[in-house]
DNA sequence: TGTACATCAGTGAACGCGCGTTCACTGATGTAC
DNA sequence: TGTACATCAGTGAACGCGCGTTCACTGATGTAC
């Protein structure tokens, strides 16, 4: 049955939604279109009343990702601004780790984005820029070392995943050094 | 027909290479038994004979990759003791970037790895003491910086992999800055 | 405002395709005598 | 060393399953009069 425009928004937001969190959690070949749309509250038929295929779903669920991305960032800090403290807190928490959906896509999806269409590497450059300038502003403006910084944030916690299986111990280790070796960094400036 | 022992063997090591190499690629879910099989010079059937199934190849194909992972770190160097730049001319690399394949799986496939088994996560998890034990040694015996070091790496290649497809010139940019923090580290000490 | 009708978001059965996996078979290898 | 036979790595047709996608249909919505 037809639903109204206004609903009908709020089932594609949905869509993209539960698109832009399972394809965080599993990668795009490791979910298929009938959960999403199941996550979603719909029937697998309804996605392409919205989308040409599982492909443009994914495009677009990936920018919608990143361009939520900077706001997930501040969210934590409540609406001032935030601190490099406030970035470590949410980047580098065990939570994060342990609930890849709950991450910032700019982290959580870096490696995925290589293997994606230029539509998602465009998003992705623009996450990124917003990232790394956010972290400038909060550790001395220097360019490079704001760069350093998001690689090393992608980094651990590609890291801490891998190896928490395995040595959660040492998974824990590796959050906390990048934490101190970023903030030694910052305030060495 | 039957095969000697030998040849049998090689053809083991063969799915293993080409596993290695296509998953590192494309990811697990990303490559199909056949193009393996058929990269490695025999039929799929044959994979049955050597490994349980896809997901036993895949920890197997992880395992064997890692173990030389430390191995093609060193290589480049030909047998003299590798120095940072050693390490960096190869991890920090255009060619490695454009080339997933190529590149060490400690990096290429940190991201992949928190999605696989317990078994995948015991190989990265030395794979990853490995490189970092290395980097220690030759950026001032520093356990933390190390860590660091190797999460900059993992986090360079993967922004740089994503971003290159819309802005090349911001992704070479991002492994000279990188680069560049990371020798300041090391003469820092 | 009320009525008649076109629209179209959503449904769910159906389709075809490619995948991982199985299995009867092959024939060279390795072994027992 | 020669012979007879069991072994088993590799082949390739076949299978079943799940996937992405299509489509005839539904019925509430939105619109024209």
């Amino acid at each position: 049955m037809k639903v109204t425009k206004e609903q009908s928004e709020l089932n594609r937001q949905a869509l993209l939604d539960a698109a832009a969190r399972l394809f965080k959690q599993h990668g795009i070949d490791g979910v298929g279109v009938a959960d999403i749309c199941k996550a979603a509250g719909l029937t697998h038929g309804a996605l392409y009343k919205h989308f040409a295929d599982k492909q443009d779903l994914a495009a677009q669920a990936f920018a919608h990702s990143f361009r939520k991305g900077f706001d997930w960032t501040t969210q934590a800090g409540s609406g001032k601004a935030p601190t490099l403290s406030t970035y470590l807190d949410q980047y580098l928490s065990r939570r994060v780790r342990d609930d890849q959906a709950a991450g910032c896509p700019v982290v959580t999806s870096a490696c995925d984005t290589g293997r994606q269409s230029e539509a998602v590497s465009q998003s992705y450059t623009a996450g990124f820029a917003e990232l790394r300038d956010g972290l400038q502003a909060v550790m001395g403006d220097d360019p490079a070392r704001a760069t350093l910084a998001v690689a090393a944030l992608i980094g651990a916690m590609a890291l801490s995943r891998g190896i928490v299986k395995t040595d959660p111990k040492l998974a824990n280790e590796v959050l906390k050094q990048v934490r101190g070796e970023i903030e030694r960094l910052a305030d060495g400036n």
